[in-house]
DNA sequence: AGCACGCCGACT
DNA sequence: GTCGGCGTGCTC
């Protein structure tokens, strides 16, 4: 029989998988997905076995698997988990190993698991090598000295075991520990083990509940004093079982009854309360009961939309659509009904969402509808919390899951709907690491799992409504807003004309808005676009910013409440210096803050109006929270605040919205700066109106005729997206063009330049040679190249973090060269050089942004 | 990413 | 003399 070999995906960044041999003994080959623990440079680490062929390589010697961690035919990652894992590996440009930790938690793989204990063997080896120190006799076969140091590391251990990893913590260090270890287990001087992180399953816990036994019923009083005693505390626990109508788990008894298990026992015996070990609740959000949520009667728009993505479910194959739904056309009661529908089907479903609409009320809506069903999976879960979501989803106790960007990796078996809400949002795109696109991962792991993919927008992608009017998905459409309120009125100001206030860039029409809306009673929100109003230092005598000393942006912010100047692009902080840097002599000046300055304009200007400001200043901790809530009970008047204010937050009093710089975004030189400025002009608009009175809306603009701001005025998505189109159609952007940001850095300017022009060399061949090819086929004369090279040149910011940057755009007419080409310059990325001129290239693959 | 191995300064 | 600082090279 010839070796059977694996490719194994690590968790170390290094672009490529790992070939392993099973061991003869095993009755078969581990499936893809299941995790292993292979032996690796010394060490024992956990990977997972790829979904792809593994590589033969000349000469390396092939090592043995060392054991499979996952049970026959229930391997961690599902095999189309697995392939989908491949697929973003390829398509992203990113080592395999990083996309696979992508889809597990952390927990389950990384660091070396192995325990090491001492054997009876090792134990006599160790008193005998003693006994030679003060009787010398002859040594051979006692351990040497380094194996005799661990040896007494394990002896000095609780029950002669340690972590491999506290070995190697060890302090004074042992040499060459791993190697060690090694050639003692060998000699079976010590036993080696594993910690199975997760291994044993879902956590469980016993939980309590009161069953209907003499419940409400007015003549159990006198019975159930009997049960209970005179103790008050079993009275109280009993009351506080009651109060809560479901099972409550022991851990959350345990505070207020510390011995509550002794006061249950009486009640057990007589029924009163039941006990079963059921899964952990996630979290303590998770744990409160919330009021049941029936179905909504659909309009006739949801009804329409809900009949297709039905059908599609039906039918059990892959169908995307886009889910194009002006602001409160009732989009969720769309995915609500929908996920209903996969779940009486036995299917499960994972929604996106942008990170910031990921609120409490956002889930308390899906767990209203789905109860227990609903895993959410959110920024502030432990590691342990993550590995117990997890592997509930992963066993189908939780066949629904909401979650960020990550979540599309959600091991839901039998995912019957995607869902991707505010699929346009830039927050789905990961921009460090494996820089992958939740949302075009989501459509790749629907097709492979023949699952309905639903991308939910008001102001979709280009490339999304591209795709939704050419037929390639398909296009539903929710015009109508179940509120009678028509859409707010937008007024636009030219701050061209209106001469605004320097400082806080308020017109007098903006005022006097916010004096009448304040005088009627109502609340406004006033937004500022953060970067724009960046509060900086400045030289009274020869007029420089003070600038970040590691990079060559032209300042740094001033955080005026920390007295603290900090680096929007490495992330340095510094104290104000005494003098400026530049001349020595200067003093350095600043203003408020941009937040600052228009509340304390408005609260003088506005009267009576209490202000209230929310900026990076004011939202540390709880401080977000507290000012929306406080916000919310109508305990001010006007709100300032950044972009965190547009999405996610519902405020019901507010009729009145003002943008101070709606225009701010579109001087950056990026292809998206136009549809980023329309989607927040229309997302931030959709606030204002209560019940139904419509709201106002101020956009206060340099060049209100600029499209995206008139076009946004009008509510008017097509229009805009038809003139953008034309304008991305004749530049050859997407979604008519695939881009690749080939970014090059490194602490050597002449090194990362050197690096960037070999590695356009590369590209430019293979561009070269996908022309060739393409030119042989017919009326392919006069059509631009298939593949073009735009630079290298320096990045706009050349220096950041003391390492210069470089990029090159490479530009395809579709996606099958563009991807072959990068297969071909994969090899070449990654480190370069050493020391000094020691650079590194990434290639990011649909970047956002291409600054 | 770790970690071994190797080569130089500051401690017992 | 050893400890440990990081520079360089390797991991199936
Ligand atoms: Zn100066
Ligand atoms: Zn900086």
């Amino acid at each position: 029989m010839s070796e059977r070999l694996v490719s194994v995906a690590l968790p170390v960044a290094l672009d490529r998988g790992f070939t392993y041999a099973v061991p003869a003994s095993w009755p078969s080959v581990p499936e893809p997905g299941a995790r292993v623990l292979v032996p690796f440079a010394n060490r024992g680490l956990v990977g997972v076995v790829r979904a792809a062929q593994p590589e033969r390589l000349n000469g390396a010697r092939i090592k043995l698997l060392e054991e499979v961690l996952d049970p026959p035919g229930a391997p961690s990652l599902t095999p189309e988990l697995a392939r989908l894992c491949e697929w973003v590996a390829d398509y992203y440009v990113a080592p395999v190993g990083e996309v696979y930790r992508l889809a597990l938690p952390g927990l389950l793989t990384g660091h070396d698991v192995r325990r090491v204990m001492l054997s009876e063997a090792g134990a006599q080896a160790l008193a005998a090598a003693r006994e030679v120190v003060l009787q010398p006799v002859d040594d051979a076969g006692l351990p040497t000295a380094a194996e005799q140091r661990v040896l007494a590391a394990l002896a000095a251990a609780p029950r002669g075991e340690l972590a491999v990893e506290r070995l190697i913590d060890l302090r004074p260090r042992i040499p060459g520990v791993l190697r060690l270890i090694g050639d003692l287990a060998a000699k079976e001087l010590c036993t080696i083990s594993w910690d199975e992180a997760g291994g044993e399953g879902a956590r469980v816990e016993a939980h309590y509940r009161r069953t209907d036994y003499l419940r409400g019923a007015a003549t159990a009083e006198e019975t159930l004093r009997e049960h209970i005693g005179r103790s008050k505390q079993r009275r109280a626990l009993l009351d506080l079982l009651e109060g809560a109508g479901s099972w409550v788990p022991a851990g959350e008894l345990r505070g207020p009854f510390p011995g509550y298990k002794k006061l249950l026992e009486p009640l057990l015996a007589a029924g009163l309360v039941a006990v079963e070990e059921r899964l952990r609740a996630l979290d303590p959000f998770a744990a409160e009961t919330l009021e049941p949520s029936l179905p909504q009667t659909p309009t006739a728009d949801q009804a329409a939309a809900l009949a297709t993505l039905r059908g599609d479910l039906e039918a059990g194959k892959f169908a995307a659509s886009l889910l194009h739904g002006v602001t409160g056309s009732g989009k969720t009661e769309v995915y609500l009904q929908l996920i209903a529908d996969a779940r009486a089907r036995g299917g499960g479903a994972i929604v996106l969402v942008p990170e910031i609409a990921l609120t409490p009320q956002l889930s308390d809506r899906f767990r209203a509808r789905f109860g227990e069903t609903v895993a959410v999976l959110h920024s502030g879960l432990t590691p342990r919390q993550r590995l117990d979501a997890w592997q509930q989803i992963r066993m189908g106790a939780r066949p629904i899951v909401i979650g960020a960007r990550s979540a599309v990796f959600a091991p839901v078996p039998d995912l019957k709907v995607i869902v991707v809400d505010e699929e346009h949002d830039a927050s789905f795109k990961q921009e460090e690491g494996v820089r992958y696109s939740a949302r075009d991962v989501a459509l790749v792991r629907a097709r492979d799992a023949s699952a309905v993919a639903v991308l939910g927008s008001a102001t979709p992608a280009l490339e999304t409504y591209e795709s939704a009017r050419s037929g390639k998905i398909r296009w539903l459409r929710m015009t109508t807003r179940p509120t009678t309120r028509p859409l707010p009125e937008v007024e636009l100001i030219s701050l061209a004309t209106h001469r605004p206030d320097p400082e806080t860039l308020l017109t007098g029409r903006m005022r006097t808005a916010l004096v009448e809306t304040v005088a009627a009673g109502e609340q406004a929100i006033v937004f500022l676009n953060r970067r724009g109003f960046a509060t900086t230092l400045i030289c009274d005598r020869c007029g420089a910013l003070h600038h970040c000393p590691d990079c060559s942006a032209p300042a740094m912010t001033y955080h005026l409440g920390r007295n603290r100047l900090m680096c929007h692009w490495c992330g340095f902080i510094e104290a104000p210096p005494e003098r400026c840097v530049e001349c020595g002599e200067g003093e350095l000046l600043h203003g408020n803050a941009g937040t600052e300055r228009v509340e304390l304009a408005l609260a003088k200007d506005v009267p009576g109006a209490r202000v209230l400001r929310l900026d990076r200043d004011t939202s540390r901790g709880k401080g977000l929270l507290e000012t929306l809530a406080q916000f919310r009970r109508r305990e001010a008047d006007i709100l300032v605040g950044t972009q965190m204010l547009s999405k996610g937050h519902d405020f019901p009093g507010v009729t009145l919205v003002g943008i101070l710089q709606g225009d701010h975004g579109l001087g950056l030189p990026d292809i998206r700066a136009s549809e980023r400025t329309f989607q927040l002009l229309t997302q931030v608009a959709g606030r204002a109106g209560r019940g139904d009175r419509p709201g106002r809306v101020l956009i206060q603009a340099y060049g209100i005729k600029n499209p995206a701001i008139a076009f946004a005025a009008e509510h008017d998505f097509e229009a805009f997206a038809a003139w953008e189109l034309d304008k991305r159609r004749e530049l050859h952007n997407p979604p008519f063009g695939h881009l690749a940001l080939v970014r090059i850095s490194g602490p050597d300017q002449v090194a990362v330049q050197r690096r960037a022009e070999e590695l356009a060399a590369v590209i430019r061949a293979a561009a070269e040679e996908v022309r060739r090819k393409h030119a042989e086929e017919p009326g392919s004369a006069e059509a631009p190249p298939p593949v073009q090279l735009l630079g290298p040149k320096a990045s706009l910011i050349e220096r950041v973090n003391r390492r210069v940057r470089w990029q090159m755009l490479i530009r395809a007419s579709s996606r099958p060269p563009l991807r072959w080409l990068l297969r071909q310059l994969r090899p070449r990325l990654g480190d370069a050089g050493s020391g000094e001129f020691k650079t590194m290239a990434n290639v990011d693959v649909d970047p956002q942004s291409l600054i």
